[in-house]
DNA sequence: AATACGGTTGCTTATATAGCAACATATGTA
DNA sequence: TACATATGTTGCTATATAAGCAACCGTATT
């Protein structure tokens, strides 16, 4: 059920791509897309149940899946688990990778500085898409994993894509989903949203005050190609309780410091 | 044809998994893994001459495949690479992405230190897989990229696994290819690789000089799981000839400091 | 304008797969 | 020990599905 959604709100990011017709492969997706960071495990009868196959064909996809070492089963409690080459074929994902390795050690710099965690996003059809992060050694932080997709108007990077590429995609998200209350103080009004854009704009980076979590916190910078188009955005994120106003500037000056960093390394080199 | 070889090396690997039987999905397969860091993008037409599949059959793959998010098209010069979709099912390999992001502060640390790149490998099947890197800011460096796979034996990390982990590991590896030569300098006989062996269980960290790349030096240390396994190393790589024996020292102290921290880190956290 | 090339789509036949049931294996229970 | 339950694998056949061909479209090249 929510893979399917799931593919088909892929389907609708992209807005081109016919609906698949090829079913084989098809449940083979809906089996790799079942697992999540929440559920990085998973035995194949849960699996046929969930997704309404057969046993026979989830045990033969996932067989399949295995040669391909896509799948792997977990020695110890025989469940399926994501392999190594999907860890391989994943870690092409665009010359984007070019950037990651780039943005490492700016982002460990800027932990470094601030004390809270940092992260790199890119935009990802209607959401953002978490491609490295660097932790805080804090024990006392807020944890964001690659590969999360997170919402554009509801975070600090978010917003900055919603501000800075094509002005369609405000339509598109909102046509899509409207703008969903995650906590309390997520604004789900358009409008109101969009207020906050000439502030962003001016200012050069974003906010984030517990809209997508309660407690937690983000500014983030974004990051320009030499056409000034936006292409990444790194975001340092914090609990909200622990850090005052003298703190957050320092913050913002860091963030957007890595951010102007990283856009220099990318230029020095061909990308 | 390479593809049909790397998807019997993982059969091999592996030893329990029976060959595939899912035509259509192994046909998929075949495409994603035509996509390396060499070759980041390719053309339906050069897909389907290289894999010996109707240009149909190729485009409607690729069409299934970008409604998933694990393909997508270059908008500029209109060939394929690999989707977003891929990356976040990537990211889920295993429980390790924990251990990736624990190491990502103490690579860059590392990375601080001796001005040289370091990464993270596991062992996966018979080859070592870099799993974490960190560039050094120096324009003299050795690349290494996240997802590459390298040898046991002529690497520094792969020597460690060989040493530190299952005795039948060196069998399994040298029945499979041997130990073929990278450069003049690869040790490719069984016997002298073992000689090696003692030195690097009593120092507790392995060398390469040459071995897998001429002009490339490492040197790798093993990070162990409270029961004493070997699950993971972490190499620092460089240039030799600007690395003098003083130096060699300072990097073997770093490399092995990191690999014990990030030990440390793990066994505090549940992991 | 003509040609070549890359990519997509419609159609039909051959075949690969879905679904069932049986079997196998492991785990728990009386 | 035997019985019961749950999970995973395998054999079989009807049928849904994909392969292969050719036609087609769009774009670049001459």
């Amino acid at each position: 059920m929510s893979l399917i959604s799931e593919k088909n709100a892929v389907t609708e990011k992209t807005m081109t791509i016919p609906i698949s017709e090829r079913k084989t492969l098809d449940k083979a997706m809906m089996i790799l897309s079942a697992f999540s960071l929440e559920r990085p495990e998973i035995s194949i009868s849960d699996l046929s149940h969930e997704l309404g196959m057969d046993k026979s064909i989830v045990s033969r996809l996932a067989s399949s899946l295995r040669s391909w070492g896509m799948l792997e089963k977990n020695p110890v409690t025989g469940r399926l688990r994501i392999g190594s080459s999907a860890m391989r074929i994943g870690s092409l994902f665009s010359k984007r990778s070019t950037m990651v390795e780039f943005s490492m050690p700016l982002l460990a710099d800027l932990v470094n500085q601030t004390g809270h965690s940092a992260h790199l996003s890119i935009l990802d059809g209607l959401n953002t898409l978490v491609v490295s992060t660097v932790e805080s050694p804090n024990s006392l932080r807020v944890i964001m994993r690659v590969g999360e997709q997170r919402d554009l108007h509801a975070t600090a990077a978010g917003k900055l894509f919603l501000v800075f590429s094509s002005p369609s995609l405000i339509d598109a998200a909102y046509k899509a989903t409207g703008f969903p209350a995650r906590t309390p103080l997520t604004i789900t009004s358009r409008e109101e949203l969009q207020k906050g854009f000439a502030r962003i704009k001016k200012d050069g980076f974003a906010n984030n005050r517990g809209e997508s979590t309660l407690g937690a916190g983000a500014i983030a910078a974004p990051v320009f190609d030499k056409e000034g188009n936006i292409i990444a955005a790194i975001s340092t994120v914090f609990p909200l309780n622990i850090v005052d106003a003298h703190r957050r500037i320092d913050i913002e000056k860091n963030t957007l410091l890595s951010a102007h960093r990283l856009k220099s390394r990318l230029l020095e080199s061909k990308f």
